[in-house]
DNA sequence: ACCTGAACACCGTTCAAGT
DNA sequence: ACCTGAACACCGTTCAAGT
């Protein structure tokens, strides 16, 4: 895990503190176990007193490290922010965000549950700030114009995030339980829908066939216009 | 509105039902109180008791004609759904992928709040079967193989929901508080976040600058990357 | 300083009763 | 058949107290 250590506002203490139970709280221990409890559990599975317990200590202890649930999903966000790699300014541009692009795919595939909060959060965490900040220095550094910038970056963004939004949504992780294949089969089945079933039988449920796959295209096609926007191509 | 009218499970009576004070409830009038509550008072704001009281009910009146909170999150989701404009197969397909990609995005501003549903709720429903079956129906009738029709449908989706993710996010709508611009200038004024301060201050800041714009902008890059994909271009 | 017990105003939902 | 009162097992959070 790579979240931003020293980044957002200090918690004071640099000593390590050795991570035996019954550690003193702090609030990267209280965002690592809320993130922990979300990744098992779900997002729901996660309240004051359920984080309280996991980590060993009584609900009210949590308010003298966050100001609160709002606080915490906030922190967990931006937690989730911290572990995609940032773009590298200066370098090979296309090659660069399409590392940032894949490394935040799995991430967020990694986190489903963050994926709904991310526009839920009004204020953005400082590994946020920073991820965009990068984005955004890479994209005018590969000489993309101000506007130009602003297509790129809202057009790529829209992209990783929705592709989460449907990875998110998937019914089945590649290939997984049968039943579920059989009972969304059967929806289909009733003769309404026949594209979908073309779509599924076809293609969707073939051995070879793997969802990430799209993300690859849409990514390419996206990286191949904003190439050919470039005035010294 | 336009929720799609004898659509889902059958509630049985097909009487118009007066629309006056204390009007018998049905599986409807609950999910449109719900639409009209998370639009004007947000999704937090959408208890069954809440529900319940505007509809001049008693909580339990609910689940007579619900199964249940997850059920009018499902079922409200697909009112939203079924009020996007569906694209005509066989017609101009690049003309009605555009305005049905319009449909949504503009309806999805309308409910923001369903933005961060799609992705939690795990069985779709009629109105969102419909609407996707729509937009495969387009793309193979304009000619798309099928893998080409998977690649297609993954990447418009990915923006459309994408787009909607950032658009609920933004902080503020259109230059209307000046006070909170003010709060986000001042946050970027620290000399971190360079380019995000040039972004802001020389280009989305301006008088005439419009989010909306990016929408045309990726909308378009998608849809002439699917028609020079076509064979008989 | 950090932690906590008890309490408050909420949730969604079940159950048994009303008409 | 449709509606409801009372109750249950939860929430997030405040307040006053402990050490």
């Amino acid at each position: 895990m790579v979240h931003g250590t020293s980044a957002g506002a200090g918690t004071g203490g640099a000593t390590p503190a050795p991570a035996g139970p019954r550690a003193p709280l702090t609030r990267e221990r209280v965002l690592a176990r809320a993130v922990a409890i979300a990744d098992e559990q779900g997002l729901a599975a996660l309240t004051m007193r359920s984080l309280a317990q996991a980590l060993d200590v009584k609900p009210m202890s949590l308010y003298h490290h966050v100001a609160g649930k709002d606080a915490i999903l906030d922190g967990i966000v931006d937690v989730v922010f911290g572990e995609m790699e940032l773009p590298e300014p200066g370098g090979d541009w296309r090659a660069e965000l399409a590392r940032r692009a894949r490394s935040a795919r799995s991430v967020l595939r990694r986190h489903p549950w963050a994926v709904p909060l991310l526009e839920s959060r009004a204020v953005p965490g400082p590994a946020n700030l920073r991820h965009h900040e990068a984005v955004l220095a890479t994209l005018r550094d590969a000489g993309f114009s101000v506007p130009m910038t602003a297509h790129a970056y809202a057009l790529l963004d829209a992209f990783v995030y929705g592709f989460a939004v449907q990875e998110a949504a998937l019914p089945f992780d590649a290939g997984s339980a049968p039943q579920v294949a059989e009972a969304i089969a059967a929806q289909f089945s009733s003769g309404d829908f026949p594209r979908m079933t073309e779509l599924a039988v076809e293609h969707v449920m073939q051995p070879g066939y793997d969802f990430g796959d799209e993300f690859e295209y849409g990514l390419g096609v996206i990286l191949d216009a904003l190439a050919a926007s470039l005035p010294g191509d």
